[in-house]
DNA sequence: TATGAATGAGTCTTCATTCAT
DNA sequence: AATGAATGAAGACTCATTCAT
């Protein structure tokens, strides 16, 4: 009975969720209204103050997600490859949500972007962050920059890159560039010793 | 005699063009309101609308210009840091009008930044694509990649840097990471007989 | 639970109406405001546009209702008494109002007026056309021109008299004025045979 | 010198005159403002101004004008045909000024309707008043009615019908409508003395 | 858990009018 | 006679949020 009750709540919270997200998808972040939300959604106004303490935490619930690669491809193809396979797995996810919704999502204002407000898990970065380390520590990448920077480098890459998509109306390819830009990256701080173990002319499909 | 009545509105206009750049600086785009623009304007609403169509042409006015450099650089230094200058110089501006300001700058709907839209000039890009066609013609870049596609490299490097910077609340050294981002990207696109005109171990102060 | 608000809800908009109706008799239509209405209705703006969704909404549900005449008096006294008897209420109706509501009711732009627009029942007119296409059938209204045209005759006699009456100000004797006029119309289109079964110096009171 | 002045001014006072007269045939009275009338009249607000003391002022110098008929007519055809001509001129102005324009003139607020306001030969009951009082006098108009009665009367049909028009949109011959119940009147109040004179059979073309 | 009526401060925008030049 | 910059009150409408049921 209990249970009843609270699986019903937690429909209408994704409800909301999903509502909101898909008027991102079509109509932008500026015209996002509760009251749409919750026609949308096909719930009365009440119901999401129930949920939610305002608008802006629902918007900071909003996720571009990101999950876990498969394990496996690290091993076969190395790190480098995995890497790779992760931000193109989020640019995926940036054509698949539409430039609408990402142009609103790619904005400085979102916490979202926050590497210190976010959630773990939320970004490609910490999936990968300790393995980096871990190589360098093996000598299989430079020791020029710390883990860290070398992250944020990545992440400047493709975010830049995100942005100058959506300022094109999605008229440009995202994923070729970025793809191209991250392995020219990456290459100059990989050490001769890790491309021993995976030879340079590899490549990885993600379709 | 009707020369002092278009000084007077001219002034107007730019007080009031002043009073919106101030505020947004202040307290964000979010909450600019045309009232608070003419109020610390000290012009009246009407005026505003004397002027400016409507508060979106308002906003389409603020500019973050990008000063040609000064050339003799250029022939002092060589391209890679003409270039790096130009990108620096942006870094600055930013940094200048603070992060509220450039957060809302720094957002995909601001039409300013479709390289299809904007006003030459407005931007760093077009003031050294064609330098950099040159060189690659005279073998001194490198010609896997076409001008324009290094020029968008580059854009995508900063725009990403200074994304995240904002992200960041502004905590983050964006001049530092920026400069040697584009300094790693260059220096894999310049070719030898460039860096025997100008080797690579000078630097330049832009402070 | 659900009823009373309900309830309470059709109690709101009811107020809003009659506020509506009130001021506009009161001061016109030019000066109607929503602020007005709402302040008199004792109700927020916001509730207003809860219930219409634009100013003009409202003023479209006005009404200037025409109640079904009396059946008795059409047998009593014959279908010329029983159309007279539906215009002098319409002119009742008029002058009950006032000339300020009359004024912007008489106005081209209402469409209300506009014959191809108007719900049933909305005007007298469509309530005594099948009868008098009845009558020239049975011989009793001449049928020189068909009972649509007549009914536009009618209807012109009481318009232009209404408009009269507003443009004095009020100052003018529709009732008795636009009563001659129909009358005089009247006889000349019904039959002698109508007037064996019903004399002419017959008169109807309405007050 | 100074009648040059004086006729300039004049110039200005008549463009803006016909400024107004063409915005309102094109798009009605509600979006009439002073800026557009003086934009499309090719002059300032300030000159506005100067020559009238308010918008209001301006629109109650909008007319539409009934000129003397051709007094010719008068004395070949008779009375009758004269005022039916009359009024069949006003009918070709509004049919001429469009519908957006004359449902705009074509209300009870617009002072140029109430006949104690409006000056001599604005409209064309003051042109056959007399006339029709002298005709009473000779026996050729009956005097059941006294002749200011008549004009109403007469008055009342024009407007009518006129409003009718305005509210179908144009879909609706005014003209022939108009004309059919003036003669049905104006037959039911001359003496068989003027038909006399005046055989009934007769019509007469305005075009 | 769910409803939806109610709120009211706040938004952009319009426009007749004034006045110094 | 002519200009047009300046005014500011007032308008319609929005929307996140509250709360009694």
């Amino acid at each position: 009975m209990n249970d009843a009750k609270e699986k019903r709540g937690l429909d209408t919270r994704r409800k909301i969720l999903d509502a909101g997200t898909q008027l991102m998808k079509e109509q932008g972040f500026e015209s996002l209204t509760v009251r749409k939300i919750c026609e949308r959604a096909g719930v009365s106004v009440g119901s999401f103050y129930h949920f939610f303490n305002s608008k802006d935490e629902l918007f900071s619930e909003f996720q571009m997600h990101t999950d876990q690669q498969d394990q496996s491809l690290l091993e076969k193809k190395g790190l480098l490859e995995y890497i790779v396979a992760l931000y193109l797995q989020h640019i995926d996810n940036c054509c698949d949500m539409g430039v609408e919704f990402t142009s609103n999502y790619y904005n400085p204002r979102n916490k979202a972007f926050n590497i210190h407000t976010r959630r773990p898990g939320s970004y490609p970065a910490s999936l990968y962050g300790p393995l980096l380390a871990k190589a360098q520590s093996q000598g299989e990448v430079k020791t020029l920059l710390p883990a860290y920077a070398i992250v944020e480098d990545l992440r400047a890459i493709v975010v830049g890159n995100v942005f100058i998509w959506c300022s094109s109306d999605g008229m440009w390819d995202v994923r070729s560039n970025t793809e191209r830009m991250l392995r020219t990256y990456l290459q100059t701080i990989f050490t001769e010793k890790y491309f021993q173990r995976f030879p340079k002319n590899q490549s990885v499909g993600t379709d």
